[in-house]
DNA sequence: CGATTCCTTGAGCAACCTCAAAAGCGGTGG
DNA sequence: CCACCGCTTTTGAGGTTGCTCAAGGAATCG
């Protein structure tokens, strides 16, 4: 899937999916209707498992970026508790990075989110600014200064990223750091 | 329990436990060894229950407001995929509530908490002002002065809390409100 | 190539932070 | 009972960060 997709709808019921690659927010709707940001799932977080029980999914999902989504449990049947307890447990760390993502001053929490992204080679694809505001709880003005601001310190750098259609990705310099 | 006093300690292992009333902090510490706030857990959340099965906690649980803790699973054994899914959907929700805590101005973070904390009859016990900065990601002198500002203005009222020794609690106007 | 959307940059302002001092509160021991 | 200690909370004054509003530039898509 390309970004800016929308995955499922809360209040909908249906599959689980494994996150592959890429990125997908998690919104929350509000009675009134109007979606706020909950969490961000990443590769190999699980989506929507609570519609496996309840039947209807908690959150609407959206991707930030390229993604590629598979069904889960790959086999039917196959969620049994340690699987879930696993989920859980992922869940409940990525809930403790969201945490984070609104902690700080703005170029700390654009620099964690951009740590969390990140793969291991340290490239980066990053979401749109207004999403990176969402996420952080910053304006996008602020966000776009902030990575102009680490453009020119050398943090970050523009560089093509093989297999993704026009996508701008980014280089990050010093990735082995403050968690 | 009291407050302020440590439930279990992220790395060891342990039962897991169902908050039974009270607030609860979450705090995940750093390789470094420092502590910083990951979630809440106020009553009906699991806390622990990762440890089931990785045989250690996540998080390091501390008390904060007189609290009630009771083992979980109620049954040997009943922590079954059912009731694992269910409290991986609370798990999310409330994740996504304490995301919500640190978005937005002082004074509707600082709402938004007592909200979450009070009960139907709109009684609250605040956790120390300390505590709410770190949930809301302010100061304390800033929570200080909005509290202050919320009982001049008549949102917050002291009152008496039975049955807490030494606690001061809040009685709060305008509970049914934005989510 | 025009339309739309996203991104960048600037200037002034408001919200929150920092630093500091003093008051309240709870426990301990003379 | 009162004096003292440590800790938390309140309050003030001034500084900084990030927000608001605005305008123009770049990218994308039909």
């Amino acid at each position: 899937m390309g970004p800016a997709e929308r995955i499922f709808v809360a209040g909908g019921d249906g599959l689980a999916w494994r996150v592959a690659h890429g990125v997908v927010r998690l919104d929350r709707i509000s009675p009134a209707g109007h979606s706020t940001f909950a969490s961000l799932a990443i590769a190999g977080d699980i989506l929507g498992c609570e519609a496996l029980l309840l039947g209807a999914y908690t959150f609407t999902t959206t991707t930030l970026t390229h993604c590629e989504l598979t069904p889960w449990p790959e086999v039917k049947g196959a969620a049994d508790g340690e699987s879930l307890l696993k989920s859980l447990a992922t869940a409940q760390r990525r809930a403790a990075d969201i945490v984070a993502l609104r902690g700080g001053q703005a170029i700390d929490r654009v620099m964690r989110l951009v740590r969390l992204l990140a793969d291991r080679a340290g490239k980066v694809v990053l979401p749109a600014r207004q999403d990176i505001a969402d996420i952080t709880d910053l304006r996008f003005e602020t966000i776009s200064r902030v990575i102009t601001q680490l453009e020119r310190s050398g943090v970050l750098a523009a560089v093509r990223i093989e297999g993704v259609r026009a996508a701008r990705g980014y280089a990050v310099r010093y990735l082995p750091d403050t968690q």
